[in-house]
DNA sequence: ACCTTCATGATACGCCTGTATCATGAAGGT
DNA sequence: ACCTTCATGATACAGGCGTATCATGAAGGT
């Protein structure tokens, strides 16, 4: 057989293109031919590992998926072992909301691709139940297990909080991103939250760590 | 003159085209012609009412915006006349989450606008800081006034509890438009976050002083 | 040495887009 | 009656889009 390319790694690239071209025009301004020129390959190139544009931004979204998740993770084993519940929810919200350019670029992009769902139920049925659901999973699971450390309230319910918390920091992340909120005061509000979640009492005092 | 026609009627006539044409397809897919024709006028007359494509957009999302604030004050209207600050926040979150064809219209393009708006800053400056502040306010204000009448906890702070609010029915209300959740789910989550908001003791559990 | 297959370039095609132009009813002011 | 102005129609234009086609290096199997 001829040469051969590691079609795995070109297609990693050309997406990386996109989610570079979609963050600076926005997802709707990116075409074929731009993500080419922002790859630094010929159109046909693109075409060729894509065959068509859905199939370039369906491999994107998923790509998009896959390195937040890692990115998550990463950050989940970055925390001193035997993390409390408390903390590990709290590195959640603290990725989530974006502040550096990389996370602010991942809410942009998800949210577009999100938009594009609503009306093209076809399109990324996978990257949007299965993978967000995975994550709700991943925090009621946590939560779950903090209340029966004594982490958490017992009255607090992991198969509402969970959802609650995801909802939450996607829609502080949109206020970002639509400059109606500073991310410092997206994070606050956040922060806000998890406190009530965490404190038993929620009467007057400042919340107390520990 | 020769005759003449009210002008604001017509636009906001064809305002109501391209929102229905947008329900329908996607804000991505909607062009003049389309907005047009679901208008059942010419493209002559879009370009007529509305200069450019970028004039036409722009006063879709004010359109769309007035829309919603006058759907929330009717509903705030409705309730029985002394209605205690609970309800009003419940009715806030009823109206918040899409679950009529009306308020699922709305969600999504909205969240549409808003990915416009991530990308182009010029876009809609007023409808996304402006619009929303207001509504965050009237939450604020109304659980402050809650709180001086004694139906909210004094340790809660309208500050940090009306951003909460807004985003998270916001982040409700995607899951609900990408399938993620029913819309019956999202409403009982959306009733948790009241019901820890409003309460003193958090409901159900052993644990609690107060 | 040759042939097959992979990888890539160049280019063309038809369609749809936003916008511009020209024309023409319709109707009140004079 | 006429003229001006408003409102609308028909159509043209240039550009960008996704996609398809043809050609051609590059390299291992035989």
């Amino acid at each position: 057989m001829p040469r051969t390319v590691d079609h795995g790694q070109r297609r990693a690239d050309i997406c990386d293109a996109l989610v570079r071209a979609a963050a600076r025009d926005g997802l709707h301004a990116v075409t074929m031919r731009s993500v080419a020129a922002e790859a630094g390959v010929s159109l046909r190139l693109v075409q060729y590992y894509f065959e068509n544009k859905g199939g370039l931004m369906h491999a994107a979204l998923l790509h998009l998926e896959e390195r937040s998740h890692r990115r998550w993770n990463e950050r989940l084993a970055a925390l001193p072992s035997p993390a409390p519940a408390r903390a590990r929810v709290h590195a959640f919200v603290a990725e989530a909301i974006p502040d550096d350019e990389e996370s602010r670029v991942f809410h942009l992009l998800w949210t577009s691709f999100a938009v594009l769902a609503m009306t093209d139920p076809a399109l990324a049925e996978q990257p949007f139940v299965s993978g967000p659901e995975r994550l709700e999973r991943q925090l009621a699971d946590l939560l779950t297990e903090a209340r029966a450390d004594g982490g958490l309230p017992t009255d607090r319910d992991p198969a509402m909080e969970a959802p609650r918390l995801l909802a939450l920091t996607h829609g502080l992340g949109t206020d970002v991103l639509t400059g109606r909120l500073t991310s410092d005061r997206a994070l606050a509000v956040a922060e806000y939250h998890v406190d009530r979640v965490f404190d038993t009492r929620s009467t007057e005092g400042p919340p107390h760590i520990s």
